[in-house]
DNA sequence: CGTTGGGTTGAACCCACTCAATACGCGTGG
DNA sequence: CCACGCGTATTGAGTGGGTTCAACCCAACG
């Protein structure tokens, strides 16, 4: 939303947003510009645990005591948060370079749960591991902070067009923030494999899974996407930037509604 | 939402969420419990700047550079995220205790307002200062990651709200976290006196200033609450409890729709 | 006084939800 | 091979909660 991930889209190799803040420090930090410089400082700096998953794997669990931090060496996950009344909700999905576990570290339990929705492979470390690296490393720490400042600030983003986008656009927004995401990585983003299904994408977004499904074909009906398999989980997107103005084409009709003063 | 927040309110003092999580570490981390503790501890660390702020008064603003994180040491501060298009939203409110600032780590510039809605004073400290600090003491990192997570778990909390409850609820929920909020800082809990317009609640919560006003008049026809002034914004809660039956009553009626499975 | 900003209230509309039927893809087993 | 079941996706019809638009009230203030 801000910064980078607006306008026109894949500028690739655009993970800077996770780069250094203060510029000095000790040892100055390494410009962290893309992520498998990241995967590489932690590699060389840490005991690191990798473990493949496969589509349905937790990594961990709510309530589950937290130790450990995890990197996305590949795949797809989603944080599911769940309520005490019974409620549950995706709340996020990460990508690779994402980190997942953050939210355990406040009060020593986790307060999501961490589910593989591809095969995939995560790279574990200890909490405690990391924070005395930290202090050796402060190139470790920007690292870190970065991340979970990254993280908090995509969730505000998130957080805004769950509140000011109608249903369809919001849909737009969220394969948009796909296809930003597979191209911050270098991937390829004419084509898109959800991993979920509508509900869980209904779920995320904020909207049941027949709206889902109902905007999904809205989209394709105008050529913003199209479906060129069987299986209704591919998505083909001839032209990102597309999206985007779908999605201000959609504000536009509600006249700029829903801004504040 | 978990832990603490949900069930029985105000057992006070239970900021211990920000709290070590893995309990030791060269210099066992001082149980950072209470935040007057992790006050005093930064005041004997850093050098510190004090500022005191009124209604209005910007702490920082979208795209400046980031240098200095703050934390509120009195008043009541609003986050607003900006998106390129125009549109605006409050994201977040911060009490007492709570950080400011932390959206501007990942790419050195922030990516809200932080604007004060009440007298006020924050405390600032200088990001690098505050790094090289960690360095040496590491309770303080301690209490930096503890706030980072705990906003993270905060704001998917947040979110699911506003994504799983109608808007009654949603304004019903927003009290009864303010409740949370000022009974965790050992405040009183029976009266809250708003310091935001029926529109900024609105932004905050995801629903016109009109709705906002129509569900404050339900919970105060409900006796949930009630406005004991002549002004809109002293609210008076006669049972914190009674927020919470009002939510769960509220999705009861929908039969308990809206979760995934 | 008139003006201005915030709050409340009413009436009409509409988007997204609910409920229900139908279709599709896929594995299993007769 | 088809039959069957099952999970998932699509589509339609009807409803309702929340928005929109509007009028109105009230307090503060010049």
């Amino acid at each position: 939303m801000n910064a980078a991930s607006h306008g026109l889209v894949s500028i690739p190799g655009l993970a800077s947003r996770a780069c250094p803040p203060t510029a000095e420090l000790d040892p100055p930090p390494a410009p962290t510009r893309d992520l498998s410089a990241t995967l590489q400082l932690l590699e060389q700096a840490l005991p690191i645990t990798r473990r493949l998953v496969r589509a349905g794997d937790t990594v961990y669990r709510a309530g589950q005591h937290f130790s450990q931090l995890h990197v996305v060496h590949s795949g797809l996950f989603k944080l599911v948060n769940l309520a005490s009344d019974g409620r549950e909700q995706v709340v996020a999905l990460s990508f690779k370079g994402d980190w997942l576990g953050f939210d355990g570290i406040a009060d020593g339990r986790h307060s999501c749960d961490a589910v593989a929705l591809d095969v995939g492979e995560v790279w574990t470390i200890r909490y405690d591991d990391l924070l005395r690296r930290c202090i050796e490393r402060p190139a470790l720490m920007n690292v870190l902070h970065a991340a979970m400042s990254l993280e908090l600030a995509r969730d505000r983003d998130f957080q805004m067009s769950l509140c000011t986008l109608p249903a369809d656009a919001r849909v737009a927004e969220f394969l948009r923030h796909w296809v930003d995401a597979l191209a911050s990585r270098g991937l390829r983003t004419d084509q898109i494999t959800l991993r979920m299904s509508r509900a869980e994408i209904g779920s995320y977004l904020g909207m049941t899974l027949e709206s889902v499904s109902r905007a999904l074909c809205r989209l394709a009906r105008e050529a913003v996407i199209c479906f060129p398999e069987k299986g209704r989980r591919e998505i083909h997107i001839p032209d990102a930037a597309a999206l985007g103005r779908f999605v201000q084409r959609s504000l536009g009709m509600d006249a700029g509604a829903r801004v504040l003063q």
